[in-house]
DNA sequence: CGACTTTGACCCGCGC
DNA sequence: GCGCGGGTCAAAGTCG
Protein backbone atom coordinates (compact mmCIF):
# COMPACT_ATOMS: atom_id res chain seq x y z
CA UNK A 1 0.00 0.00 0.00
CA UNK A 2 1.48 2.67 -1.10
CA UNK A 3 -0.99 5.74 -0.57
CA UNK A 4 -2.08 8.01 2.21
CA UNK A 5 0.95 7.63 4.57
CA UNK A 6 2.68 10.84 3.64
CA UNK A 7 0.16 13.19 3.83
CA UNK A 8 1.34 15.41 6.38
CA UNK A 9 4.94 15.38 4.97
CA UNK A 10 3.82 16.38 1.45
CA UNK A 11 0.83 18.19 1.46
CA UNK A 12 0.39 21.66 1.65
CA UNK A 13 -2.76 22.15 4.69
CA UNK A 14 -4.17 24.81 2.79
CA UNK A 15 -5.03 23.37 -0.70
CA UNK A 16 -7.60 20.74 -1.72
CA UNK A 17 -6.15 18.03 -3.53
CA UNK A 18 -8.79 16.51 -4.96
CA UNK A 19 -7.74 16.38 -8.58
CA UNK A 20 -11.32 16.87 -9.82
CA UNK A 21 -11.04 20.31 -8.16
CA UNK A 22 -8.18 21.31 -10.35
CA UNK A 23 -9.88 22.18 -13.73
CA UNK A 24 -11.79 25.01 -11.97
CA UNK A 25 -8.18 26.49 -10.78
CA UNK A 26 -6.62 26.62 -14.51
CA UNK A 27 -9.82 28.88 -15.08
CA UNK A 28 -9.99 31.31 -17.22
CA UNK A 29 -9.41 29.23 -20.15
CA UNK A 30 -11.05 30.92 -22.99
CA UNK A 31 -10.44 27.98 -25.02
CA UNK A 32 -11.47 25.15 -22.61
CA UNK A 33 -14.37 23.82 -24.39
CA UNK A 34 -11.74 23.11 -27.38
CA UNK A 35 -9.36 21.83 -25.64
CA UNK A 36 -10.07 18.31 -26.76
CA UNK A 37 -9.64 19.91 -30.67
CA UNK A 38 -5.74 21.35 -29.57
CA UNK A 39 -2.98 19.55 -28.96
CA UNK A 40 -1.80 20.74 -25.69
CA UNK A 41 2.28 21.06 -24.98
CA UNK A 42 3.66 21.68 -21.83
CA UNK A 43 6.25 24.11 -21.33
CA UNK A 44 8.67 25.11 -18.45
CA UNK A 45 8.67 28.46 -17.22
CA UNK A 46 11.90 28.95 -15.86
CA UNK A 47 11.73 31.21 -12.56
CA UNK A 48 7.68 30.47 -12.76
CA UNK A 49 6.16 27.05 -11.01
CA UNK A 50 7.55 24.47 -13.39
CA UNK A 51 4.71 24.35 -16.27
CA UNK A 52 2.35 26.07 -17.93
CA UNK A 53 -0.13 24.63 -20.46
CA UNK A 54 -0.49 26.32 -23.88
CA UNK A 55 -1.68 25.56 -27.34
CA UNK A 56 -0.29 25.41 -30.78
CA UNK A 57 -3.50 27.49 -31.38
CA UNK A 58 -3.43 30.50 -29.49
CA UNK A 59 -5.03 29.74 -26.83
CA UNK A 60 -2.57 31.16 -24.46
CA UNK A 61 -0.81 29.80 -21.90
CA UNK A 62 -2.13 28.47 -18.80
CA UNK A 63 -0.21 28.93 -15.47
CA UNK A 64 -0.36 25.84 -12.45
CA UNK A 65 -1.16 26.94 -9.48
CA UNK A 66 1.66 26.81 -7.11
CA UNK A 67 -0.83 25.07 -4.80
CA UNK A 68 -1.86 22.41 -6.65
CA UNK A 69 1.43 19.80 -6.79
CA UNK A 70 1.13 17.01 -4.60
CA UNK A 71 4.68 17.22 -3.03
CA UNK A 72 6.18 20.95 -1.35
CA UNK A 73 8.91 19.69 0.49
CA UNK A 74 9.02 15.73 0.24
CA UNK A 75 12.93 14.84 -1.40
CA UNK A 76 10.58 12.33 -3.72
CA UNK A 77 8.88 14.70 -4.93
CA UNK A 78 11.13 17.51 -6.99
CA UNK A 79 8.87 19.25 -9.14
CA UNK A 80 5.33 19.06 -10.39
CA UNK A 81 5.39 19.83 -13.88
CA UNK A 82 2.52 19.34 -15.43
CA UNK A 83 -1.47 19.17 -15.04
CA UNK A 84 -3.92 18.22 -17.71
CA UNK A 85 -7.80 18.33 -18.12
CA UNK A 86 -8.31 15.33 -19.88
CA UNK A 87 -10.25 17.21 -22.23
CA UNK A 88 -6.89 17.95 -24.27
CA UNK A 89 -4.56 16.40 -26.63
CA UNK A 90 -1.95 16.02 -24.48
CA UNK A 91 2.02 16.24 -24.84
CA UNK A 92 3.48 14.86 -28.03
CA UNK A 93 5.76 12.23 -28.65
CA UNK A 94 5.23 10.11 -25.37
CA UNK A 95 3.34 7.02 -24.19
CA UNK A 96 1.96 9.26 -21.45
CA UNK A 97 0.36 11.88 -24.23
CA UNK A 98 -0.81 8.61 -26.30
CA UNK A 99 -2.42 7.94 -23.02
CA UNK A 100 -4.05 11.04 -22.73
CA UNK A 101 -4.69 11.16 -26.02
CA UNK A 102 -6.93 8.15 -25.79
CA UNK A 103 -8.43 9.50 -22.46
CA UNK A 104 -9.42 12.52 -24.62
CA UNK A 105 -10.71 10.49 -27.37
CA UNK A 106 -13.62 9.35 -24.60
CA UNK A 107 -13.32 12.36 -22.15
CA UNK A 108 -16.01 14.44 -24.61
CA UNK A 109 -18.53 11.69 -24.69
CA UNK A 110 -18.29 10.66 -21.25
CA UNK A 111 -18.13 13.46 -18.50
CA UNK A 112 -22.08 14.18 -19.01
CA UNK A 113 -22.43 10.32 -18.31
CA UNK A 114 -20.85 10.33 -14.84
CA UNK A 115 -23.39 7.94 -12.96
CA UNK A 116 -24.53 7.12 -9.67
CA UNK A 117 -22.61 5.43 -6.56
CA UNK A 118 -23.59 2.31 -8.11
CA UNK A 119 -21.53 -0.17 -9.17
CA UNK A 120 -20.78 0.49 -12.87
CA UNK A 121 -18.85 -1.40 -14.10
CA UNK A 122 -18.98 -4.89 -11.62
CA UNK A 123 -22.47 -4.46 -11.76
CA UNK A 124 -22.30 -5.02 -15.42
CA UNK A 125 -23.28 -8.52 -17.45
CA UNK A 126 -21.07 -9.46 -19.93
CA UNK A 127 -22.93 -8.83 -22.56
CA UNK A 128 -22.92 -5.59 -21.77
CA UNK A 129 -19.11 -4.98 -21.35
CA UNK A 130 -19.67 -2.05 -24.37
CA UNK A 131 -21.23 0.05 -22.01
CA UNK A 132 -18.54 -0.13 -19.40
CA UNK A 133 -16.46 0.81 -21.73
CA UNK A 134 -18.38 3.59 -22.89
CA UNK A 135 -19.10 5.55 -20.22
CA UNK A 136 -16.37 7.15 -18.59
CA UNK A 137 -15.58 8.97 -15.92
CA UNK A 138 -14.52 12.03 -16.13
CA UNK A 139 -10.69 12.13 -15.94
CA UNK A 140 -7.39 14.40 -15.33
CA UNK A 141 -3.80 13.34 -15.51
CA UNK A 142 -0.71 15.08 -13.64
CA UNK A 143 2.42 14.85 -14.80
CA UNK A 144 5.06 15.03 -12.00
CA UNK A 145 8.30 14.42 -11.29
CA UNK A 146 9.22 11.93 -8.74
CA UNK A 147 11.05 9.26 -7.22
CA UNK A 148 8.26 7.32 -6.27
CA UNK A 149 5.18 6.29 -8.49
CA UNK A 150 2.67 6.74 -6.03
CA UNK A 151 2.39 10.26 -5.48
CA UNK A 152 0.62 11.01 -1.89
CA UNK A 153 -2.83 12.60 -2.54
CA UNK A 154 -4.59 11.79 0.93
CA UNK A 155 -6.62 8.94 -0.57
CA UNK A 156 -6.32 5.24 -0.29
CA UNK A 157 -5.34 3.20 -3.27
CA UNK A 158 -5.24 -0.44 -4.02
CA UNK A 159 -3.20 -1.60 -7.11
CA UNK A 160 -5.65 -4.09 -9.14
CA UNK A 161 -3.41 -4.29 -11.95
CA UNK A 162 0.20 -3.62 -13.63
CA UNK A 163 0.15 -3.80 -17.54
CA UNK A 164 3.37 -3.49 -19.92
CA UNK A 165 2.23 -0.67 -22.82
CA UNK A 166 3.54 -0.59 -26.21
CA UNK A 167 6.09 1.72 -26.52
CA UNK A 168 6.84 2.58 -22.65
CA UNK A 169 9.69 1.40 -20.78
CA UNK A 170 7.68 1.34 -17.73
CA UNK A 171 4.77 -0.71 -16.70
CA UNK A 172 1.42 1.42 -16.25
CA UNK A 173 -0.27 0.21 -13.04
CA UNK A 174 -4.11 0.51 -11.95
CA UNK A 175 -5.23 1.56 -8.86
CA UNK A 176 -8.72 1.70 -7.13
CA UNK A 177 -9.89 4.16 -4.07
CA UNK A 178 -10.48 1.41 -1.52
CA UNK A 179 -13.06 3.88 0.47
CA UNK A 180 -16.54 1.91 0.04
CA UNK A 181 -18.86 3.33 -2.73
CA UNK A 182 -15.57 5.52 -4.17
CA UNK A 183 -15.02 4.00 -7.45
CA UNK A 184 -12.30 6.30 -8.61
CA UNK A 185 -9.31 4.82 -10.31
CA UNK A 186 -5.92 6.01 -10.93
CA UNK A 187 -3.38 5.34 -13.15
CA UNK A 188 0.47 5.78 -12.72
CA UNK A 189 3.26 4.97 -15.81
CA UNK A 190 6.61 6.63 -15.94
CA UNK A 191 8.01 8.13 -19.07
CA UNK A 192 9.83 5.99 -20.64
CA UNK A 193 12.11 9.59 -21.72
CA UNK A 194 12.62 10.11 -18.24
CA UNK A 195 12.01 7.25 -15.86
CA UNK A 196 11.82 10.35 -13.24
CA UNK A 197 8.70 11.58 -14.67
CA UNK A 198 5.02 10.38 -13.50
CA UNK A 199 2.12 10.28 -15.17
CA UNK A 200 -0.89 9.89 -12.91
CA UNK A 201 -4.41 9.83 -14.30
CA UNK A 202 -7.32 9.96 -12.30
CA UNK A 203 -10.69 8.94 -13.47
CA UNK A 204 -14.22 9.42 -11.29
CA UNK A 205 -14.80 11.62 -8.04
CA UNK A 206 -14.51 10.97 -5.16
CA UNK A 207 -17.37 10.38 -2.78
CA UNK A 208 -15.43 11.18 0.47
CA UNK A 209 -12.56 13.36 1.49
CA UNK A 210 -8.64 12.53 1.95
CA UNK A 211 -8.78 12.39 5.41
CA UNK A 212 -12.14 10.50 5.99
CA UNK A 213 -10.35 7.72 4.33
CA UNK A 214 -9.17 6.59 7.64
CA UNK A 215 -12.35 6.84 8.94
CA UNK A 216 -14.47 5.33 6.09
CA UNK A 217 -17.29 5.01 8.08
CA UNK A 218 -17.41 8.48 8.90
CA UNK A 219 -19.09 11.42 7.32
CA UNK A 220 -18.62 12.92 4.48
CA UNK A 221 -18.97 16.01 4.81
CA UNK A 222 -15.19 17.21 4.94
CA UNK A 223 -14.77 18.63 8.37
CA UNK A 224 -11.22 18.38 7.79
CA UNK A 225 -8.64 20.55 6.07
CA UNK A 226 -9.15 18.58 2.59
CA UNK A 227 -12.15 19.81 1.56
CA UNK A 228 -13.08 18.68 -1.97
CA UNK A 229 -13.85 21.72 -3.96
C1' DC B 1 -5.86 -13.47 9.32
C1' DG B 2 -7.02 -9.64 6.75
C1' DA B 3 -5.39 -6.39 3.53
C1' DC B 4 -2.70 -5.71 -0.22
C1' DT B 5 0.27 -6.82 -4.39
C1' DT B 6 1.49 -9.59 -8.25
C1' DT B 7 0.58 -11.65 -12.48
C1' DG B 8 -1.48 -14.27 -16.13
C1' DA B 9 -5.73 -14.64 -18.51
C1' DC B 10 -9.64 -12.77 -20.44
C1' DC B 11 -12.54 -9.36 -22.78
C1' DC B 12 -13.44 -5.47 -25.60
C1' DG B 13 -12.52 -1.60 -28.77
C1' DC B 14 -10.30 -0.16 -32.63
C1' DG B 15 -7.36 0.04 -36.65
C1' DC B 16 -6.12 -2.28 -40.73
C1' DG C 1 -12.85 -10.37 -39.99
C1' DC C 2 -8.58 -10.44 -37.59
C1' DG C 3 -5.03 -9.13 -34.63
C1' DC C 4 -3.17 -5.92 -31.40
C1' DG C 5 -3.21 -3.38 -27.32
C1' DG C 6 -5.37 -1.55 -23.21
C1' DG C 7 -8.15 -2.35 -19.11
C1' DT C 8 -9.91 -5.45 -15.69
C1' DC C 9 -10.53 -9.68 -13.11
C1' DA C 10 -9.29 -12.98 -9.88
C1' DA C 11 -6.34 -16.51 -7.90
C1' DA C 12 -2.15 -16.93 -5.60
C1' DG C 13 1.40 -15.00 -3.02
C1' DT C 14 3.20 -11.63 0.42
C1' DC C 15 3.28 -8.80 4.36
C1' DG C 16 2.27 -6.79 8.83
Amino acid sequence: MEGGSQLGACLPSLYALDPYASPPLLAPLPNQHKLHQMPLVLQEQPGNHGVMFSSDHGGGLYPLLPGIPFCHSAAACEKPTGFAPLGGTGEAGTSAARAANEFASTTTTTTASCHGPSSWWKGAEKGKMKVRRKMREPRFCFQTRSEVDVLDDGYKWRKYGQKVVKNSLHPRSYYRCTHSNCRVKKRVERLSEDCRMVITTYEGRHTHTPCSDDDAAGDHTGSCAFTSF
